[in-house]
DNA sequence: TTGTAAGCGTTATCAT
DNA sequence: ATGATAACGCTTACAA
């Protein structure tokens, strides 16, 4: 507990609270001199505005929070890193939330961000939330809220999200100029509207190019590494000869087959996954894959909340353009 | 802004607000009757304690900091997590800062919790800060500090480390089980405390075995992957058949030299890393290493931090074990 | 340009 | 078991 209070400031030098108060905000209406004399003494006794009286007060707080459904996940610790270094320069500090893909969870966050009063909410919620209702409900009061990566529609506020339809797009686009014919996909649950963006854009990739689309080599379960080994046996027997992944690790499972089958990528098999994932770039060979760019979700989204905040906007939906990063796993001649 | 206050409830049912706040604060002299009636109207008009206004009353805050070099860096996002949990549990939110390797953006942080009023600081500070210094001028006034990772001596509160010293003599001791007769090691400068510790538990080791310490085939350099690859290479030539390294990313490098060159891991050259990074697994040969067990430390981190904060401690000094991973890279029989 | 004074919503300390 | 009242430290009309 610092003692040191703008009354002390005040009596050590014979004016007012309000004066000193006035001094330290940067309002216009304070001699200069005074103003000097006040910084002055603040810093001599060690002064530190109590940020809690303050908000009291002005009833505003300088702390918006962050809901993320795993801080340790690569994606979104990058996203909060990101919007971190935004949200700090502005003057506003961050609370963090995870869910744990947990519903619960998400409405106890929303309740203690709430309670603390903080100024605005970013988030992307949890799989096991099914509609935004719960959102729509905890956060009245004037609390503005940036939803980004998972979203829902009919929320107020802001959406900052992957041009997912474009990312798979030119995905499917690259393995196709590659000279991969009989291209199988990986898309992940299509209950989830990015996963079906993405379906899109892989669908539109083959129409261009004229190749009917074949929904025998169209998986739709999650995409973890275990469906990719399995659904990657699949795709071989149904002579297919490249795979489009909506995530790494299920595209790891499919490129993990091949080579204990001594299927040879990428000459005979091309893998092109989805988040470039640290380890694309170190396994042998390296991986194809879109990078999603999470810290420009995070700049964007926290950029988005504070002009909400400052009612710069009523709400904008953003998109951040996805990356194809080429590595060797569909690194062969057009044949 | 929820408009609804204790003053709305109590005019509501006729009572005076130091009754509600009692009913609400769970104080033992109120009636049931009278704190039903309370709780019922409170969930009735959508009552939401200001948290501010409480904080300020009380003097106590219900937040605590948490700082680190890069959040996007699994080690600290994986202790990020777990204590945000514990934290979570115990009615705290969590304030998350990062240095990014910073002295500046370090000190920054301190001044802004400390300005917050939060009840504690979870600190792993950034390799720029050579001192403890700038730590102690910050956190005067009842703020408590926890240390973890990197850590300063002769500054109050708590410390959670690995024991460092124990990973890197087992780390040693299993390569020389497996029959490795002369392993060179990756220290990383022994200006950091961990490093060095590590740099005496891989000595004690070959002591042990009695096996005599050759200086020339130990590379204290940065163990970032151009210096693995560099230093494998002087590795070889002066005859190892194997590494232990202090870091994954220099145990990927001399990985990455050895394929190069044809030379075969495990059989020819044995390699262990630490941290034991998500990609350990995912290369082949997959990858030995260290688990530094990063949520065991969040964990314990923010229970420290909670004993200091109820005052039943003054301070604890805790070590996180870490756990060895064996895996391809270095599995040869004895021989 | 500065002072005065009234709160912000809660809780602690009396008293009843 | 409850009420009355002051106070936490700051900001902000309004007055001077």
């Amino acid at each position: 507990m610092t003692k040191v209070t703008i009354i002390d400031i005040a009596r050590a030098l014979g004016i007012t609270p309000s004066t000193v108060s006035r001094a330290l905000a940067g309002n216009p209406y304070v001699k200069e001199s005074t103003r000097e004399a006040v910084k002055q003494k603040a810093k001599e006794l060690g002064y530190e505005r109590n940020v809690i009286a303050s908000n009291l007060r002005s009833g505003r707080t300088h702390a918006v929070g962050i809901i993320v459904p795993r801080i340790h996940r690569s994606f979104f610790s990058s996203i909060i890193s990101a919007a971190e270094e935004v949200l700090d320069k502005a003057g506003y500090s961050l609370i963090i939330c995870q869910t744990r893909e947990n519903l619960q969870d998400e409405i106890r966050a929303l309740n203690t961000l709430s309670g603390i009063r903080v100024g605005g909410i970013m988030l992307s919620h949890a799989i096991g939330s099914k509609s935004g209702k719960h959102i729509q409900e905890a956060i009245h009061g004037g609390i503005k809220l940036v939803q980004f990566d998972r979203v829902f529609e009919g929320l107020p506020g802001s959406t900052v999200t992957n041009d997912d339809f474009n990312g798979a797009y030119s995905a499917t686009k690259h393995l196709i100029k590659r000279g991969y014919k009989r291209i199988g996909a990986f898309t992940g649950p299509l209950s989830t509207k990015m996963f079906l963006n993405r379906y899109e854009g892989y669908k539109k990739a083959l129409e261009d190019a004229g190749i009917p689309l074949d929904e025998t080599i169209v998986f739709k379960d999650s995409i973890i590494r275990e469906n990719g080994y399995l659904n990657g046996a699949k795709a071989l027997e149904k002579g297919c000869d490249a795979i489009y992944s909506s995530g790494d690790y299920s595209a790891l499972g499919a490129l993990e087959f091949a080579k204990d089958q001594g299927v040879r990528v990428p000459e005979d098999f091309g893998i092109l996954g989805t988040a470039n994932e640290d380890f694309t770039s170190l396994i042998s060979p390296s991986m194809t894959s879109i990078e999603q760019n999470p810290r420009e979700i995070g700049t964007k989204a926290a950029q988005a909340l504070l002009r909400l905040m400052y009612g710069e906007t009523a709400g904008e939906h953003l998109t951040v353009e996805t990356t194809l990063i080429p590595r060797e796993s569909t690194d062969r001649k057009n044949g």
